[in-house]
DNA sequence: GCTTGACCTATAGCGCGCTATAGGTTGTCT
DNA sequence: AGACAACCTATAGCGCGCTATAGGTCAAGC
C-alpha cells in the first residue's frame, strides 16, 4: 500500500549545496577515506580535475558526487582500478557511448557470475551450519549418539 | 520430472581412488594452483599433515579433498587466511564444536551483507546500462533528441 | 596572537595473497 | 643412458590497493 516507486537514479541521498562537499564531506557520504579519494583523483579515475575554491581546497558537487556512488560501485563489485580508469576515460570522450555500454555489460556477466558463486558457496556454509547445529542439539540434550560433524 | 534432489554434502564431485590424488590432480580439482596449495599447508589451513607416499609427494584423501573444498569456499566467501587458520585450529581440537559454528555462523552473516551489497550494486549497474542502451536505440534510429547518458 | 583542525602536496611504506625462482629428487618413457 | 615431467624445499619477489608520514597553508575560534 505505501510502497515507494523503485529509485531510479539517485542511489546516494545526500543533499549537496550548491557551493558543493568538502572532501572530507565527500568521502564521508559515498564511504571512503579522505586519502582514497585523493588517491582515486591521482589515479585518473574521476570524471575531470575535482574544481577548488580558492584556497586550493576540493569541491564536490552534485555530478562528482554521482560519479563517484558509480565509481565505489564499480570497486565494491571487484572493478580493479585500472579498467575503471578505462572507463573513466571512455566517459571523458564523447561518441564512445557504445564502448562504455560494453564494458558496462561485460562487467555486468562478471559481476552475476560472482553473485552466483558466492550464493552457491552460502548454500554450503548453511549445510555445514545445519550440520553443526545438530550436533549442539544431540550434545544439549545429552544423547551423545552423534559424532562430531566431519570438520570439513 | 528429472529433477534431480538437492545434493547435501558433495560440493565436490571428482572420485579420489583408494591411493588418493597428486597435488596436481588435488589442485585442479578444487581451482588452485599447486604453490597456493602448498602455500596453504604451510600457512597451517589444512586440517593436519598431508600424507606422503614413500618418495615424499603429497596424497590427497577424500578428506582432504572435502575440506579443501571447505576451505576454498571460505576463501571465496572473504574469509582471510588468519581467520581460516583460526577455524583450522579449532577443527583440529575436539570439543570447539561450538566455537566452530559461532566461526561459522559469523562468517554467514558477513557473507549475506555482502551479497545484499552487491546485488543493490548490481541493480544500479543494471540501470547504469538500461540508460545506455536507451541512448543507443536513438542513436540508431538516429533520433539524435536524447542526449547521452550523463556519465554517472 | 595562538592554537586547532581541515585541508594541501609529495612520497614512502605496508598488508595481503599469492607467484616465481633456484636447485634438487624421483619415476617413467624412449 | 638421457630426457622429461611432476614432484620436493626454501626463499625471494610482486601486484594491488590503499595508508601513513612529513611538511606546509589557511580560516575560525578562544
Amino acid at each position: 500500500m505505501d510502497r515507494v516507486p523503485p529509485t531510479l537514479t539517485p542511489q546516494l541521498d545526500v543533499d549537496v549545496p550548491d557551493e558543493g562537499l568538502s572532501i572530507g564531506e565527500a568521502a564521508a557520504a559515498v564511504g571512503l577515506s579522505v586519502q582514497t579519494l585523493r588517491y582515486y583523483e591521482r589515479e585518473g579515475l574521476l570524471l575531470d580535475p575535482t574544481s577548488r575554491r580558492s584556497n586550493g581546497h576540493r569541491r564536490f558537487h552534485r555530478n562528482d558526487l554521482d560519479w563517484l556512488a558509480g565509481l565505489v560501485m564499480l570497486r565494491e563489485t571487484g572493478m580493479p582500478i585500472a579498467d575503471i580508469r578505462k572507463v573513466a576515460a571512455l566517459s571523458r570522450t564523447p561518441g564512445t557511448e557504445k564502448q562504455r555500454l560494453e564494458a558496462f555489460e561485460r562487467h555486468r556477466e562478471a559481476v552475476v557470475a560472482q553473485l552466483k558463486r558466492t550464493q552457491e558457496h552460502l548454500a554450503a556454509l548453511d549445510t555445514k551450519i545445519a550440520a553443526y547445529r545438530a550436533y549442539a542439539v544431540s550434545e544439549e540434550e545429552t544423547i551423545h549418539d552423534q559424532q562430531p560433524p566431519a570438520s570439513t
